[in-house]
DNA sequence: GTCTATACAACGATAGAC
DNA sequence: GTCTATCGTTGTATAGAC
C-alpha cells in the first residue's frame, strides 16, 4: 500500500543524512545508506532511479524541516541584537544536530554535480530568504544600507556563518574567537543605529560617496 | 637516483590536488590520481602509504606555495582599504587557479577524518597568521578592536571568506552580492578610524560596555 | 624506484522471484 | 513494493619481476 512506500522513501531521506552525518560524503553509497535505513539496496534506485538523486531531495526536504521552528521566531525579531541572539541560537542548534557537517559535505559534493548544486543553493535560500525580508525591516531606515543592499547583507552574513561552521570543523577554538570577534563588530552596526539625525547623515553621505 | 623519487612525489601532489579539483572528493582515487600525474597507481602506496596521507602532504604543500607570493604584499599594507583591496585580489586569483573548489573538498573531507582536520587547519593557519600581524598592525590604535580582539577578527575575516568561496561554488550571482555588500560594510570600519579624538572616546566606551 | 599482475572488498545498477 | 542474486566496475593494497 502507499503508506508503506512513503515510510521507505522517508526512511531512505532520513538514512542518507544520517550517513553523511557519521561517515561524509566519500562514505555515503547506496549500501551503507540503506544499511543505516533498515532497508534493502536496492530500493534506493527503485525510489530515486540513482544516490545522487536520492541526495539532492535529502538536501531539500532535511532543510525545510529544520527551518520551519525559527521562522515566526524571525518575523517576531525587532533589533539587530535581538537577530543576533536569535542567530547564535540557530547557530548552536544546527551544530548540535550535526546539520553542519550535512551542509559542509553537500557543499563539497556540489563542485562536482550541477544539479547537487542547484539542490543545495535552493535550501540554504530556505534560510536566506526569510533573513533577508527580517533585515528588510529592521534595517529600512540605518544609515548602513541602502534597500538594494540589503539581498547582499543577507548572503553575506548566510556565508559568513556557513564559513563558520567549516572552519569550527577544523580548528574549534579559532571558530569560537571567529564568532566572538563577530558579535563584537556586530555591535557597530547596533552603534550606528543609536546615532543622532546630524551624525546619520554625515555617515550615510560617507558610505554613498565610497560606493 | 633520488631525483628520481622527489620528481614522482610531486607529480603526485601534484596530481592529487588537479584531481580534487577536477572530479571532487568522490572522484579521487588512487587510480585517479596517478592517473593524472602520469605514474604507476601502485606508487601512491609506495611513496605516501595510503591515499588520505597523499591527500594531508598535498594539502599543506600546495597551500604554502599559494600563500609566499602574498607575503611580502601584506606586509605593505597600510591601511584596512589597501587590505581590503589585497584581499580581493587574493579572492580572485584563489578562484581563478580552482584552489577554492580544492580547499572545499578538504574542509568537507575534514569532517570524516581528524588527520586531514589537522593538515587543513595548519593549511589555514598559513593565510590566518600573516593577516593577523597585519590586522595587529593596522588596528594598533583603533576603537574597533581591542589587542585581544585581533586573533578573533583575523580568524573570522578568514571564514567569511571561506564561506563566501563556498557560497559561490553553489550560487554565483548570490557570491557577488555577498561580496560587495561585505565590502561596503567594511567602509564602516575605515569611518570609524577617521572619526575626531572625541568621537572616538566615546564609541571605545560604547563598544567596551557591551561586551 | 617503478612496473605488472593480482587479491579482495565495496561500489552502482539490474533481472527476476515473490 | 520488496527481496535475493548477480553482473561488471572501481576501489585499496600488496607481491614479485625488473
Amino acid at each position: 500500500m502507499m503508506v508503506g512506500m512513503a515510510d521507505t522513501r522517508q526512511r531512505l531521506i532520513h538514512g542518507a543524512i544520517a550517513t553523511l552525518r557519521e561517515r561524509g560524503i566519500t562514505g555515503t553509497s547506496a549500501r551503507t545508506i540503506a544499511a543505516t535505513a533498515g532497508v534493502n539496496q536496492a530500493l534506493v534506485f527503485y525510489h530515486f532511479g540513482s544516490v545522487p538523486e536520492l541526495l539532492k531531495q535529502a538536501c531539500l526536504t532535511a532543510t525545510e524541516f529544520r527551518v520551519a521552528p525559527f521562522l515566526a521566531r524571525m518575523e517576531q525579531v525587532r533589533s539587530l541584537r535581538e537577530l543576533l541572539d536569535l542567530g547564535r541560537e540557530i547557530h548552536a542548534e544546527e551544530r548540535a544536530a550535526g546539520n553542519v557537517t550535512v551542509r559542509a559535505q553537500f557543499l563539497a559534493g556540489a563542485h562536482a554535480d550541477p544539479e547537487l548544486a542547484e539542490a543545495t543553493a535552493a535550501a540554504l535560500r530556505l534560510w536566506i530568504e526569510p533573513l533577508e525580508r527580517t533585515l528588510e525591516r529592521l534595517l529600512s531606515d540605518s544609515p548602513v544600507a541602502e534597500p538594494a543592499d540589503v539581498h547582499g547583507i543577507a548572503r553575506a552574513v548566510a556565508a559568513a556563518f556557513i564559513g563558520l561552521e567549516l572552519f569550527e570543523g577544523v580548528d574549534p577554538e579559532g571558530g569560537r574567537a571567529a564568532l566572538d570577534a563577530l558579535e563584537r563588530l556586530a555591535v557597530l552596526a547596533e552603534v550606528v543605529d543609536e546615532l543622532g539625525p546630524v551624525a546619520r547623515r554625515a555617515l550615510r553621505a560617507r558610505l554613498r560617496r565610497s560606493r
